[in-house]
DNA sequence: CTGGATCCGATTTGATACTG
DNA sequence: CAGTATCAAATCGGATCCAG
């Protein structure tokens, strides 16, 4: 087992180190967005309404500093901010719509039903 | 972007489906040493070093009640058991697979040094 | 509009002790 | 040998406030 390091965090497998690159709950999220069109922060946020905005700007800064979208600021006033994807964002679009198609396949498996379901704020 | 329930919980998408099946630190290394052999507890735990007690079991009965493993219980003492992959977990393996060739991509493209490295033990 | 920082509760995980 | 229970530590995430 290939035990290694990256970014000072010991990792033991390629699977790890791949999930910690495009993992967690929004970055395939926000890369499958960005995947053939350019966006700017507030569009994200509203294609993906249950995110806030701590993890929206996290994962966009994880997502920038390792080089799977890029972060075009436009000098005006109020802010312009566009996200687009690199050429290594690019490339995970395609582990990301394999993914997508094994959930898709899962769900059939475990009798989902996936139709869309209100959820309720949560009470205080 | 279909929300649905599984197990009291929500979804946004098919990837955060699927991960929650098989993704986490644990999940996929498990499966991926079951791929083509049967293995007993102690076996796997010893083939993880890293994991504990409590995360092997932990993720080896969820990997159970949700179809990925078999578990068969030996009546003898000491206790036997052994972990099967099933079919529903050879599918997975699939998944796995690519993700893994994928992770040795992306640490090529990383440069990550991958010798082996000499963990040291948490100071206390 | 975009984004940083802080506080704080919830969830996850590790260490340890105990059992048949 | 395999597994459960408990407590503490660490991590994560949401809500909120401030700023250019």
């Amino acid at each position: 087992m290939p035990d290694f390091l990256y970014n000072s965090k010991v990792y033991y497998n390629p699977v790890e180190f791949a999930m910690d690159r495009i993992g967690g709950t929004w970055k395939m999220p926000i890369l499958w967005r960005l995947k053939d069109k350019v966006l700017r922060y507030g569009e994200i946020k509203r294609d993906i309404p249950h995110i806030t905005h701590k993890m929206l700007t996290s994962q966009l800064r994880e997502l920038e500093a390792e080089g799977f979208v890029n972060r075009v600021v436009y000098p005006v006033v109020p802010p312009k901010v566009e996200y687009t994807i690199t050429a290594r964002g690019k490339k995970a679009i395609t582990i990301i719509e394999i993914i997508r198609n094994y959930g898709l396949d899962l769900m059939k498996d475990f009798e989902v039903p996936s139709e869309k379901i209100k959820t309720q704020k949560k009470l205080k």
